[in-house]
DNA sequence: CTGTTAGCGCGTTCAG
DNA sequence: CTGAACGCGCTAACAG
């Protein structure tokens, strides 16, 4: 009896099975235009590389067009929430639709320089949340991968697809709060220098919107995820008249709830980010901001498929993207 | 002056710019055991590289080798938290360490089929949550993929390297509550079939404990993220005499604290799992239980690396794998 | 020892 | 619709 070793079916498999040759094969199963194939053809080679269960080696393709259909997401060391964690699901399903595989890569920047990621996964295209170095581009464009986002970041040389989005959370905020009624707004910072990136975008929105409606500018404390700690800053606020806080996300805002509880005084309104499931349940149930995930994934997917295309870029509908959960805390 | 066309440069380059042979590159970039090279040649041809920039391509690494040396973690879609997120990153560290590039696909499987995934990559090896079918194990084996492994699931062929620690929190929780004199044991089931998969053996631990030490085994209620609904479990357990509750994690067993005040009676005891931030926040701060992720990824890196090279597989330091955070609530 | 030549792996694509 | 070459790195066989 024959060993049973399992190759690799490639095209050459399937062009003899069919009777024809690989030239044909690859005709037949790209759709190649300008290229006319007998439909009797088409079918026998269609079959062949059903029944045999073709794959076309991934490798072999990039190597030869000089380009894979991976989409590299480089992810920094923060920890990632459910929210992040639903929009690159989301994005993960609108490039699929487009034939990209998307792949997102977790690893602390330090670990290795990202240059080995992407060498090792050619991709079509790198998105990642932090600036990229000028160098760092240039040697990414020259081995072939055709674009490249920063989501975030300070470089003004760089696209931020996700700057507006983060400073609409903080307008978003401090609007509801203005509308309300408070006429002095403090803004909960959060005790991660990591998330910085993700804070000062969102800090920046409640600043403009509280100028735009001259009232008393953002009084920002850094709120740790600790209510005794954070009773420190409730009394500053206090202390200064604050009678309305926006809070970096649903963790520090409910530090923030949590440190006017333990001071017993009837603190100022909290408002906070992402509609975490804990935010519900919390005393009083926290007012917060949501984006809409989807509504994100689905630009940016079509940021990335635009630019490989060389397409123009798509407009990010601003206005509906984030929205305001009211509940007890503001 | 000539037109910059950033071509990527390959061996070639630098065989050429050395003034050797492009397999003397390849040799001394690879250290090639069997081969000696001149130090005065290697210096030539390490510079070489150096100064060009040059990066092996991966796609034609992978080609030649029919294999990459990528790791492939395929993620359910159930939302992600911070507890998961940050062993993936330990676990990306764990394995750059052994030069191993580790991505994560975070697509909804109904997507595209994984095999389309996989074929994309080519990866050394698969890690799933969920099971494999035998069929696409079948494929991967066949295309090269050196390993696969679901961390769990159900069918018993497959390895299964995360069950433990999942028993181990339900044995933990339920240890902890018994050892503080409880006698009646309740179980807050999750409200997100998604999850199931993470609930059942942990569920199995509590259960186990229970039996062991003779005691009355869990009532498991199901509970969603909503004080209003959360009620009825309360009311349940309180009805049946139980006195503390293991929650599937802090999210649930906030819900459970959030009915039990909204019902106003002194209510039962709850351990959580995770020890998400809000649980330190929570009134009264949550009692939980916290799994050594850094542990967890080690042990699967360790896993992953060992099959790879054909190795025997490493165990599990299960005892110091899961610790109990004792707050108010339990 | 030191290094070279030659051919492979697999899908794509140009000239026939 | 086919033959043949190509992209790039690896490695067996071989010559100095």
């Amino acid at each position: 009896m024959a060993e049973r070793t399992a190759q690799r079916v490639t095209s050459a498999d399937v062009a003899r099975v069919a009777g024809v040759s690989r030239a044909t094969v690859s005709y037949v199963l790209n759709d190649t235009p300008g290229q006319t194939i007998s439909p009797t053809t088409r079918t026998r080679v269609l079959d062949a590389a059903a029944r045999l269960g073709y794959a076309p080696s991934a490798a072999a393709r990039a190597l030869r067009t000089g380009r894979s259909d991976v989409v590299l997401c480089l992810l920094p060391d923060w920890p990632i929430g459910p929210e992040v964690g639903s929009m690159l699901g989301n994005l993960s399903t609108a490039l699929a639709r487009h034939g990209f595989t998307f792949v997102v890569h977790p690893g602390n920047r330090e670990d290795r320089p990202i240059s080995e990621i992407w060498k090792a996964i050619t991709p079509a295209a790198v998105i990642a949340f932090a600036d990229f170095s000028p160098g760092e581009i240039t040697a990414m464009r020259a081995a072939g991968v055709a674009l490249v986002v920063a989501l975030l970041g300070r470089g003004p040389q760089d696209r931020r697809e996700l700057e507006m989005p983060q400073q609409l959370i903080g307008r978003r905020q401090a609007g509801h709060l203005i509308a309300a009624g408070h006429r002095k707004i403090g803004y909960a910072w959060p005790d991660d220098e990591r998330v910085r990136i993700f804070a000062e975008p969102r800090l920046a929105g409640v600043r403009a919107e509280c100028r735009e409606s001259r009232v008393g500018g953002p009084a920002s404390e850094t709120v740790a995820l600790d209510a005794e700690q954070a009773t420190i800053a409730v009394r500053r606020w206090h202390a200064a008249g604050v009678t309305a806080v926006c809070a970096y996300n649903d963790e520090v805002a409910l530090a923030v709830l949590a440190g006017v509880r333990l001071l017993g005084i009837d603190g100022p309104a909290v408002i906070g980010v992402d509609d975490i499931p804990a935010a519900r349940l919390a005393v009083p149930a926290l007012t917060t901001v949501t984006t809409d995930q989807a509504a994100v994934a689905a630009y940016l997917s079509a940021t990335v498929v635009a630019a490989i295309n060389e397409h123009p870029a798509p407009t990010l509908p601003a206005e509906a993207l984030v929205h305001v959960i009211k509940r007890e805390s503001a």
